[in-house]
Parts: C-alpha cells; sequence; structure tokens
DNA sequence: AATCTTTGTGTCCTCGTGACACTATTAGAA
DNA sequence: TTCTAATAGTGTCACGAGGACACAAAGATT
C-alpha cells in the first residue's frame, strides 16, 4: 500500500486525517434471497437480536471482512445460511443513512440472490429463526429492510425481463405452466397460456427433455430445462429481449 | 443510538468489537458527471494528484462526511464543483475491492449525473485541472476510475430508453435534431429521422414552443422544451418506454 | 365407460417500427 | 434578383410481434 508514495502527494495530510478516525463506517452486505415455492416468492429472513428492533423479520447480513470484496462477502453469507456456492447474485443499492443502524453508522450494500428452494438445505442457522417468508406478507422488517427489500424487488422485477434468470428459481427440470407461474408470481400479472409458450419457443432456450411429469391425476406435462449452449448463441446477437 | 438499549442485545459483544476497529472502511462518493456538447459525451475529470496515479484523469468524489446520506454527499460534491444544485444523479454501484485505493480501504459509492453544459460555470476547482473529456478518449484512468466510468455509462445507456433523462443534457430550448443527435451520442447508434419524430410524436412529451433558431445559412428549426406536466400524465398510465 | 383435471395447440387482427426520397425554408453568393 | 448550399421537415408501405380467444388430448379416478 506504499506509504512511501504515499508521502509525496500534495494534499495527502487531509487524506490521512480524513481517513483516519470519523470518516470511517462498517460496512455490511444484505442478502436479499429469494425463493420460489408454492405459487409465491418467498424471502429467506432471520429474526433480528438487536434492539430497537428485537425480534423483528431480518434480511441476512454480515459485516465485510478486510481483503474480502463486496460479491465475496455475498457468496460467503449465502453459503453460510443455505450451503449453496455459485449462487446467482446481483448487487441492488448502497444505503448508507446515518441512523439506519442502531449501533453506529453502518454502509450496506444490498444483494439480492436467487436459489432453488429444493436445493437448500437449512444449516446451524436455523435454530436462529430462519424462515421462508412470502414476500407480500413482509410489511414491517428491522433496520430499513424493508426499503432494501422493495429496491431489491423492484430490480429484479425490471431484470426478469430482459436476462433469463427466472431459472435460478426452478428446479433443473420444469413444466411450461410452472415458469409461467413464477413469472407470473415476480410481476404479479397474468399471461395467456398460448402466448406465452409461442414467445418461449421463438427464443429458443429451452431444452425439450422429453420426459414428463407422473403421478398427476391428469394429463402429464413435458419437461424442459434451460439450455445454457441455446442461451449463449442467442444472446450475442441481440439485445436478449424476454419482455412478454 | 441507544446504548442502554444496545446492550440488551444477546451478541452485541460481537457486533461492538467488530465494529471497533478492523471492519471499518472509509467511505467516498466518486461522481460520473455527463455533459454533451458538440456530438460528443463527456465526462468532467480531475487530475489525480495521488501516487501511483499521478496525472491520471480522475472522477470527481470527496470522503461522506459523517452525518451525511449518500445521495447528499453526491450532491455536495457536483455542486462543489459545477456550482449546480438539483442536478440529476443516479446511483449505480458500489465498489469496494481490498486493493483499489493506495491509502487503504475505501468503498466508493457511484453516482452518475447529467447536466447541462450551458448551465456548467467553473468554480475556483478550474484551476486544479479540471477538464471535459470525450468520454471515448478516456481510455486509462486513475484508480478504478475507468471501471466506474463503464459501468455508470451502461447504466445510463440502459436507463435512457426507458426513462426521458435524456433532456437533462439538453439546454431548456431544443431542436428535435439535437435530440436525436444525443441519443445517438449515447447509444451508439443512428436512428431515422421520420421514424425517430414519430416516436416522439406519439410519446407526446414535448412542448412545442414555436420559437425557432436564428442565425444559420438554412431553414430554421423548430424549438421545443420537455413538457414535465405532460410527462407526468402520460408516465401514470403504462411502462413509458422511450424504446426506439 | 364416464368424469375430472390439467396439458397443449392455431388464427386473426392490430399496432409498432424499419426502410425509404423528396419538398420547404432560410442565408449568402453570384 | 436569382441561384446555390445547407439543413428542416414530412408520408407510405410492408413486416413482424404480440394481444385476444376455444377446444381437443391425455391420463387418473370412480
Amino acid at each position: 500500500m506504499g506509504t512511501e508514495a504515499v508521502k509525496q502527494a500534495k494534499n495527502i495530510n487531509i487524506w490521512l486525517d480524513q481517513l483516519n478516525e470519523e470518516s470511517k463506517a462498517a460496512i455490511s452486505v444484505d442478502c436479499v434471497i429469494f425463493g420460489y415455492d408454492d405459487e409465491s416468492i418467498k424471502i429467506l429472513t432471520i429474526e433480528s437480536d438487536m434492539p430497537p428492533h428485537l425480534g423483528k423479520r431480518s434480511l441476512i447480513g454480515d459485516l465485510v471482512k478486510k481483503d474480502e470484496n463486496l460479491d465475496g462477502a455475498a457468496q460467503r453469507v449465502l453459503e453460510t445460511v443455505t450451503g449453496l456456492k455459485g449462487v446467482h447474485i446481483q448487487q441492488v443499492h448502497a444505503f448508507a443513512d446515518p441512523g439506519r443502524h442502531p449501533l453506529g453508522r453502518v454502509l450496506t450494500v444490498a444483494y439480492y440472490s436467487l436459489i432453488k428452494i429444493e436445493e437448500y438445505t437449512l444449516t446451524d442457522f436455523k435454530d436462529k429463526g430462519l424462515k421462508w417468508m412470502d414476500i407480500h406478507s413482509l410489511q414491517k422488517m428491522a433496520f430499513d429492510h424493508k426499503e432494501i427489500l422493495d429496491a431489491s424487488f423492484s430490480l429484479l422485477q425490471r431484470n426478469v425481463r430482459t436476462r433469463p434468470i427466472g431459472f435460478e428459481l426452478l428446479p433443473k427440470k420444469f413444466t411450461l405452466q410452472e415458469l409461467q407461474s413464477l413469472y407470473e408470481a415476480i410481476l404479479g400479472i397474468s399471461f395467456d397460456k398460448r402466448n406465452f409458450r409461442r414467445k418461449l419457443r421463438s427464443i429458443d432456450i429451452l431444452l425439450d427433455l422429453d420426459e414428463f411429469t407422473e403421478g398427476n391425476a391428469h394429463r402429464p406435462a413435458k419437461l424442459y430445462s434451460f439450455d445454457h449452449k441455446k442461451f449463449k448463441a442467442v444472446s450475442g446477437k441481440k439485445e436478449f429481449n424476454f419482455q412478454i
């Protein structure tokens, strides 16, 4: 970090003074962990143990360690809580209003992440009040976490229409009906079945597995999976547009 | 900040320990200030005075003060440098890679901002190497500022198609040709004049001023301004879409 | 066999938008 | 005064994306 070089800087004293004391803050990441199950979007929350937010639902976060970058911190938090690595994450926004945290100045960087609930395995965090909550049931949360949740969900809603990230929330094999219901749950609107399928056919990023659902008291549905190869092929060509 | 309440928290000691020392970092904002002039997008840059980036072009930023929020800090920086208040700003991304700053751990939150160059008045910063640079001439910059610039410009390119923010870069009165050239400069593509105008007509957010340009050796062009009232009226109805 | 439940499919029509060329208007030169 | 140079301003056609819409197919259960 070169203190010898640092001494040459003209206004270095100002910088050093400022860097030393009161201008510093703690840095955390907070993860908005989205899952999908039972036709609704869920958020993984924990019970807050910090006054004055004791008992409220809280996002899962941690302080960023020295020598750790933000994405890495978010991935670490996710793995600690869900046991999953390589989860799809997205930085959302930085929140740093003075007074947002009872212990002082804590800047937090919000991330959303998408996980397949089927792959999620409760870790030893489960006795700390970890709980999937329906997104619409969360009205008040600890700290400014409701604001963070809202910002994250808005960004997810925007991104899901232009990037094929919805699949991260589904099992590897899914039916077209499940995919449509997922999009309806995220966006809060409903689609025409035929139009939705036509659109997907035209995008051509699904792999027809020639397998069918079993054990239902009705006609079985075909299973599909997201085809990374096909997607790579088409995504380069023009602006990928999922708009439907 | 309630230290009496704080003492009740179960894991408060862990938190306090962590908050005290090494997990803290300095926090800054960096402003990517976009202007438009002469058919190209410009960035306001300053000359870096900090080794090992001495002399390189640098974004304009400052440490966030205690009791200041991020948006406020960005606005303050902008006013200090340009003399302008109430500028359109947009948080872009937080950057915190360890090693990104020679003086130690400095998390920076990037903002882009759009200003009308005509309204810009050089402040006493002008003798500090303040300079408008063509966006395409900036290949290397101090710190990770090139990465920050790229992220900001990408976000601007996305936002400009779905939100009527381009007008922030133009004088209050402008011709349709100027508007088209601005969009072409931002997006790096060219539009058909008739199609561009048809699209704008259909969106209906411009006010026809019934004034004309003067002093040109050719047919005068009609002047328009952005009509906030019209925009408010249409923006509520459906997803505003500037896609052209 | 009849019923129930969910899957899966095709057509029409409208609207947005890409492609495309000529006239209108002014200043200035001849 | 006329001519030239330069930019402003305008309409049509054709294609394709996508919204609206209804019924047959397949399996399980009774």
